[in-house]
Formats: structure tokens, C-alpha cells, sequence
DNA sequence: CTGAAAGCGCTAACAT
DNA sequence: ATGTTAGCGCTTTCAG
């Protein structure tokens, strides 16, 4: 219990069955070449179960020059919104034989932060990367090791090899099209950081589908990853004259911040304002009112992303990829109606 | 870019530098019992940096048989109430240059998750360990690897030497004490799971409280980590005649649920139900109403939890600690009232 | 069918 | 004041 371990190594499962180390590793790692007689194998695989042995990952790595593992890099790993996310992810790593690691994004530049100490002492062979709105182009590329095969995922940067971003401009045209389906005409948008990829089409989607109605795409304000960008985003929206009957916010948390905004500023949603988020999660279910949003397979995200990322760690490969399955999905709750009404039973 | 990094290694520094692998390591490392005549020193140390040298953690941790990095589990990161955990675990990893990895306690009992592939690969030097309902003392024995060092945070469990938790006790004492001081008479808890160690000491905050004021504990629920957990125990006090008034939860995601059970119930918090949660985070700004708290210190906790951790690894040390300092700090929001008030002004 | 040997990059004891 | 050497545990040619 106290102390380091003592564990077994290859040598010493091969001497117990009276064997050498090369054959255990060959027939453990399943060389295709190494014939062995049947008794032999069964030796070796009952004194390898017997002494209960696991390959050291150290030593394998260093003799691989790979180390089995890749690093999931996220704004805030404590984010709801990265649950599914991080499922799909350790879904295809753990499929694949690989380990995930989970870290924040928000240090990235700190040369003691985790990502920098990750790739510095090469403890990942890869890394699935999502960008924040604090790092802008030039101090990305010059804090982000290179040499690194790296998929961004979420997010995109001009001249990056890989990523694999969501269609968030088919959700954000469907999140604004259920309020003109509601007969909103004044909707607002609470976006993403200019300088995030995301904003842009996420954008995109709201202002085809006003556009399509007939609408204008006045009341876009910035918002971000957090609860309180989306309460200060909304109390701007507030402010203007006149004000937007309905809200489509670009992420969920925001969403939270900005229905708090509304209530500090008297409002009754959905009455009075309608708010539709980007995201779904179990925070939806436990807002007051429970929040109306499109669902983005952020799931599938995840996984893809790693296939793309061990592709590449296998093959140099190179892709850029959208995921549009499955596609945006409506779940209608109780933050959206028609002007004046309680919350509408279903999409209009 | 493609494909993976051309390192410099330490026997390239050295032969740059004309001089021995041996050297620079040592020199690279401190070792106060080597001499150096400054100009080779310089001519090292100039080189290094010049091939910008990083060491090669794998080979490295080969070698010294430690890896340098630890784990820290917890029932589930995405979850907001880890936020300060997990920032007093990377303080305190960072300035002993450690790498802290994150990951769920939820498969603690899969070969394949996380946990289990990081222990037997000794992927980390130690681990953090937070316990879950859903393992109980018997399971948690079979599956957590003994042989490595372990401390369990904000959890314990019987005849495990080392852990660290929180004043439990003092925090829920003060939670039930600012509902009493508002004068409610019939007050509910709904805490943690039976198998949990902090339920009982919670619960022994809250009986206390309850004693010392002359009040009848009944209204006693079970409530988990998760919003629905809170839900359902929130609905289960409503069905009881004649029902609390107030009500103690003893985390703050439960009582995100039990705020939507109340208002599922046609209930006024807090004109016709105060409650009071512990743990204190932005969530709790962002409900409706917002929630008062009780914030414990779990900043302290993480980094206290490394330190022992540490310490173990070096030492092989048992511990059992609780953390004290800060002591738990009532957040008076809008949850809390007396009886067909408005939000109270402050504790009574 | 199986063994011997080299080497991944690093450190630490021991030489010089 | 610096060099030599051995070895951490594993994989992989190359020999037998």
C-alpha cells in the first residue's frame, strides 16, 4: 500500500513460463509472424494472467516514440456543454485503445499551463484543440506546437489543416425559424466573439432565415462561452428601441445569463420575450422557463474528431470536415411562444 | 507539420556542446555535486536553448520510474461544482511542477475507462480520488488499484489512510441555523446518498442545528450529485403532510432540481419555500430565485489534496485530513425567506 | 518455432 | 572537471 509499486514486468512473465521476453511481447501484441506452438501460448497467456501482468506504457512509449494517448483541450472543461462533447470522444478513443486527456483552453499561452507541458514534454501523440475568443490568429499560431498533429475542433482558423466544425449555420437558421414561425418579426441575436469561426456561420444562419421572411437583422450583439457574456449581451438588447420580441443565443449558457437579464429587467419570457438557445443539455430542463433549443450533434462531433485526429497521427493526413449528422434538432420547451401567449406547445 | 516532431535530444546538446550527455543532464537538472567551469556551463546552457531543447518526459520517466504527473477523479468533471476543485489542484501540481490529469469516477470500474487503463499503465504517480453512490465500500476495495497512492478527497472511507474533506458539519450547521434564524420551524434536508461518508456529517450539521433549537429532524431526504436527484427528493418533501417550509440541500446541483420541483408544484420560493444550498457558484446567480448558499472551501481542498498526495508519493505518509480554513461563508441571495416574505435582506 | 541483441532517451554511480 | 557505463521495460530485426 505504501510506496511505489512492484509490478511485473514482460521479462518476468517470460522467465515463469520459461520463455524470453520477445516471444511474450509478440504474442501479447498479436504478431502476425510469430508462430508458436498452442501449448506454448497457453503457457504464456496463463503465467501472463497468473502474475497478473500489464505492459509498463512508459517504456512502451519510449521504444514506439508513441505514447497512446491524445489531449482533449476545451474553453472550460467544467462546462455542461462539454459532456456530450467528451462522451464522443472518449467513445472513439477508448475504441480505438487510446487514452484521452481533458484540459482547459484557457491558458493556453502559459508556458506551466497544462496544454504547454503537455506538448513540451510530448505526453500526447495528438490533440483535439477548441479555440477560445482570447487567443487571437497570430498568438495561436505561435503558442500552438506545429509539430503537433492537432485537429481543431469547434472552431476553424485560415490556413489550419484539420479541424471539424458543427453545421451551425443549419442550427442557427432553424433556431431563428421556429421564432418567425411563432410570428416574431423583431429578432435579435446574441452571437459569438467576432473573432471566433463559429460566429460567422451561426450568423450566417439567423440572417438567411430573416432574410427568407423578409426580415431585417438588426439587434446582433456579441456574446460568449459563459452565462454572464449572455446576461450582458441581453441587457443590450434591452436597451435598444425598439426592442426584439425574440432572441436566438448562439450557446446555452449564454442563454442562462440571458434569461436572467430578462428577468432582472421585468420581463416574462415567453410572453414578452422569446429565447431559443444553440445546445442542449439538462441545464434546459431546470431554467425558469425551461429553455427552448436546437440540438447539435456534439456527440458525433467529439468522435469524428478523434478519427480524424489518429487518421492523421497514423497518415499525416489533412481534412477539414462538417458534421451534419445527425442534423440540428428542435427540442421545443417553454422559453418561446407567439407574442402575449404562454409557451407555444410546438414548432409553428 | 505532418506527421511526428523531430526532437533534439540530450546527447545532441551534449556532442553541439562538446561535451558528454552526462553533464548537460546534470547540469540541466541542478546536481549540486557537479562542477563546471562557467564557460562550458555557458556554452551548455547556450546550446540547449539554442536547439531549444525540452526534455523527453517518457524516457524520463523510464528511467526515474515516476511520471510527473497525477490524477484527479471526480464523479463528473462537466459538473460546474468542480470548477474551484480542480483550480486549487492546478495550483497546487503546478508549483510542484506536476501535471494534474482529469477524468470521471463514473467507470471507475470499467477495464477500459480511464481510471483503470491510467492505474495499470501507471500512466500517473498518484491519484485524487473522489467517490461515487454508486460503488459501494466492498466494490471500491476490488477495483481501486491499493498498490498506488491514493488519496480520497471530500470523501473517506473506512480503514483508507489517506483523505481529505471539507468541514461538512460546520457547513451544514450554518445553512440549517440561517433557516431557523428566519424562523422556520419545520426544515427538510435533502442530502447525499446513504453509502457517503459526507451524508452523515451533513446530516450531523443538520440534526445539530435542528436539536440545539428545539426542532423535530424529520423531512429527511436522499439527494445525489445531479439536478434530477434534487427533483426527485424535492417532490418527495412536497408529498408530506404537514410539508417543510424550509429546506437544506446539501449540493448545489440537487438544489438547482428542487427549485424546479417547487415550481413544478405550484410553490413560491421563497415566500412558500426557502432553500438553502451547499457549495456556492456562478449557477447560483442564474436561478430563479437565485440561490443562497453556503460556499465551502473547495479551492482549498484541491490543493490541500495535492500536498498530501505529494507527500505520500515522496514519503509514503497516511494522512487524514479535514480542511478548515476558510470556514464555510454563508451567500445570502434570493432563496431564502421568512415565511410569506420576500427574499430576506440578510441571516436573521 | 524460439533466442539473442540492440536501442529508444535519460540518469546515477563510478571512473578518470 | 568531465567521461564511461549500465540499465529502466519494451519492441524488433536477425539468427538459429
Amino acid at each position: 500500500m505504501a510506496g511505489p509499486a512492484r509490478r511485473v514486468s514482460l521479462a518476468q512473465v517470460a522467465s515463469q513460463a520459461g520463455v524470453t521476453a520477445s516471444v511474450v511481447s509478440r504474442l501479447l501484441n498479436g504478431d502476425p509472424t510469430l508462430h508458436v506452438r498452442p501449448e506454448t501460448r497457453q503457457r504464456i497467456l496463463a503465467t501472463a494472467k497468473a502474475l497478473g501482468y500489464t505492459p509498463n506504457s512508459v517504456a512502451r512509449a519510449l521504444r514506439l516514440a508513441r505514447t497512446g494517448a491524445i489531449a482533449l483541450i476545451v474553453p472550460d472543461v467544467t462546462s455542461p456543454i462539454y459532456l456530450d462533447m467528451r462522451r464522443g470522444v472518449e467513445y472513439a478513443t477508448k475504441r480505438a485503445g487510446y487514452l484521452a486527456l481533458m484540459g482547459n483552453a484557457d491558458e493556453l499561452e502559459v508556458p506551466e499551463g497544462f496544454y504547454a507541458k503537455l506538448v513540451a514534454e510530448r505526453r500526447v501523440d495528438g490533440v483535439l484543440l477548441q479555440r477560445t475568443e482570447y487567443i487571437d490568429d497570430a498568438t495561436f499560431w505561435r503558442v500552438v506546437d506545429t509539430d503537433l498533429p492537432t485537429v481543431l475542433v469547434n472552431s476553424r482558423l485560415a490556413r489550419w489543416p484539420r479541424s471539424v466544425v458543427l453545421d451551425d449555420e443549419a442550427g442557427a437558421e432553424l433556431a431563428t425559424r421556429h421564432l418567425i414561425g411563432l410570428g416574431h418579426t423583431r429578432i435579435g441575436l446574441i452571437g459569438g466573439p467576432p473573432v471566433l469561426d463559429w460566429t460567422t456561420r451561426r450568423y450566417r444562419g439567423f440572417s438567411r432565415a430573416m432574410r427568407d421572411a423578409g426580415l431585417h437583422s438588426r439587434w446582433v450583439v456579441t456574446g460568449g462561452h459563459e452565462a454572464d457574456t449572455g446576461l450582458a449581451a441581453m441587457q443590450q438588447l434591452l436597451g435598444s428601441t425598439p426592442r426584439p420580441t425574440g432572441v436566438v443565443v448562439a450557446n446555452i449558457l449564454a442563454a442562462v445569463g440571458a434569461l436572467t437579464a430578462a428577468r432582472r429587467g421585468g420581463l416574462t419570457v415567453p410572453a414578452e420575450m422569446s429565447v431559443i438557445a444553440l445546445h442542449d443539455n439538462w441545464l434546459a430542463e431546470h431554467t425558469e422557463p425551461p429553455l427552448t433549443t436546437v440540438k447539435l450533434p456534439l456527440y458525433q462531433l467529439g468522435a469524428r474528431a478523434v478519427e480524424l485526429l489518429l487518421d492523421c497521427i497514423g497518415s499525416g493526413r489533412s481534412h477539414q470536415e462538417i458534421v451534419y449528422d445527425p442534423p440540428p434538432q428542435l427540442v421545443v420547451r417553454a422559453s418561446t411562444s407567439t407574442l402575449g401567449a404562454g409557451p407555444s406547445p410546438g414548432p409553428g
